[in-house]
DNA sequence: GGTTGATGATGATCATTGTCATCCGTAAGC
DNA sequence: GCTTACGGATGACAATGATCATCATCAACC
C-alpha cells in the first residue's frame, strides 16, 4: 500500500515556506518533526475517508490532494485542492467529530503524519502557530462563502471560467507557461465547478471554440486568461 | 442612530453562556469588558458594511443579525445568522482584510463592540480563547462546505425545507412551540435558499398547502417538522 | 488483433427554476 | 379618503442546465 518513512524533514522540507507549521516555534517544530510519519499514496488513493474519526493531522509533502464531500446521492463535491505544505483534516480534529470531507490523492503524493495528542498540546502553547491557523481556517471560510454566493448566483459558465482560474491560482502551470499542473478528469472538473459532467464537457468545448482554452486529453492550457477572467465575470 | 453604553456586562451578560468569549479567562474577559462598547441598532441597520475596514470585533448582546454578501448583480446572498452571544466580523479582523459581508439588524438588537488592538493582544495571550475561536471557526467552515455540496446537488425544494428547519434550529420558536421566533421577507428566505423570490414564496405556498407549514404574513409556522425533514431529504 | 472498460463528446429531450408581468392587500402619508 | 409604495402571490414564458442515449476514443489487457 503506502511505504511510511521518517526521513522527510520539516526543518528543510521543500514545502516549508508555504506552509503553517513553519510558523511554529523552533522547539515545537522539532518536535512535530520527531513524531510525525510521512507516507506515501499513489494516485487515487485514499488519505481518510469521510465518516472516519481523526486520529491527528496531515500536511501534504508533495503532490496534490483533492478534499470531497459525498452529496446524498453519491455525487461528489470537490470542497478543497491542497498542494503541498497545507494541512488537511484540521477541521473535524479541531471539533472531535467525524471527517465530514474524504481526502483523495490526484497525484502520487507523500503526506505527513502528525498524531492528534501532540498536536493538540503545540497547539496549546504556541500561541504564534494557534493564532495562524486561526487566520487559515478564517481564510478558508471566507473563500467558501464566496463560493456559496457564486454558486447561488452565477451561471455555470461563469463558474467553470472561475474554476480553471482557480486550478491555476492553486497548481500553477507547467512550463510553457499555459498548461494547468494538474491532470482532472472531466467528471473532477464538473465536481469541483458543481454542475452536471456533460456540462462541464460542453463548455469546455465551448471555450476551445472561442480560443480561450485548448484541450489535449486531461492536459488544459488557458491561452487567454484575461477573456477567461472577463467570461467568469469577476469583480475583486 | 445608535446609542453607546458600557453597562452590559460581559459577566452577566445574559448571553454569555452560549458565547466564546465567557471562555476566556477571567482576566481577560474583564479586560474585554472594560474596553468594550455597547450599541443599539434598530431594525434594518448596519453594523458593519461589506467593503469597509474592520476596526475591532462585534459580540451580539441581544436581537438577531443577518450577514450577508452582495453578489456581482446587486442580490444579497446571506451566508449568516447571528444571534445573542456569537461574535461577527472576526474574518476580516483575523486576516486584516476588509469585510467581505456586511451585517445588518434583523431585529431591535444590541451589540458589544471590542477594539482591535485589544482583542487581538487577547487572543495573543489566552490559549483557551484562541482554541475556541479556531473551533467555532472550523465548525462555521464545516457548515459551509455542507452548504456548498447541497447547493450544487440538491433542487430549491429541498433547500427550502432545510433553511426552515436551520432557522428553528438557530432562532428556535415562539411560546406556541411552533412559530418560527424571528420575521423574514420572502426576498430574505430566497437569499438564505439561495433561490429566487418568486421561487420561495411559491415553494412556501406549497408547503402551506401541504399542512407542513402555516403562513401569517412573515409569520412562519412549522407544523410538521418530521415531514419537513423528510421533505429536506436530510441524511444526517 | 481484438475485447473490455473507462472517459470524453455530442445530440435530443425534459424539468427545474429564473424572469417578466400583473394583481392583490396592507400600511404609510398627505 | 385617496394615493402611493412595498411586499406578497400567481400565471405565463423562457432558458438554463440536468438527464438520457449514443457514439467515439484511448489504453490496458488477454
Amino acid at each position: 500500500m503506502c511505504t511510511a518513512f521518517h526521513n522527510a524533514s520539516c526543518l528543510n522540507c521543500q514545502a516549508r515556506f508555504g506552509s503553517i507549521l513553519f510558523k511554529a516555534e523552533k522547539c515545537n517544530l522539532e518536535e512535530i518533526e520527531a513524531a510525525k510519519v510521512c507516507s506515501m499514496y499513489k494516485k487515487g488513493q485514499v488519505v481518510f475517508q469521510e465518516g472516519a474519526y481523526p486520529f491527528g493531522i496531515y500536511c501534504v509533502n508533495t503532490g496534490k490532494i483533492k478534499l470531497s464531500h459525498c452529496g446524498d446521492d453519491g455525487r461528489e463535491q470537490i470542497v478543497r485542492l491542497a498542494k503541498p505544505g497545507d494541512i488537511i483534516g484540521y477541521k473535524a480534529l479541531l471539533s472531535a467529530e467525524r471527517y465530514t470531507a474524504s481526502a483523495i490523492a490526484l497525484d502520487d503524493a507523500s503526506v505527513c503524519f502528525i498524531p492528534k495528542d501532540l498536536f493538540m498540546s503545540v497547539l496549546q502553547k504556541d500561541a504564534s502557530l494557534s493564532f495562524e491557523m486561526m487566520r487559515i481556517i478564517a481564510s478558508e471560510l471566507r473563500k467558501a462563502e464566496l463560493k456559496i454566493t457564486h454558486l447561488s448566483q452565477k451561471p455555470v459558465r461563469e463558474r467553470l471560467a472561475e474554476t480553471l482560474l482557480f486550478i491555476k491560482e492553486t497548481y500553477g502551470v507547467e512550463a510553457d507557461g499555459f498548461t494547468l499542473n494538474v491532470r482532472l478528469s472531466r467528471e473532477e472538473i464538473a465536481n469541483l465547478v458543481g454542475t452536471a459532467t456533460e456540462s462541464a464537457i460542453r463548455l469546455l468545448s465551448e471555450f476551445k471554440k472561442d480560443g480561450l482554452i485548448e484541450l489535449q486529453g486531461k492536459k488544459i492550457r488557458l491561452l487567454n486568461t484575461e477573456e477567461l477572467m472577463r467570461t467568469a465575470n469577476l469583480q475583486d
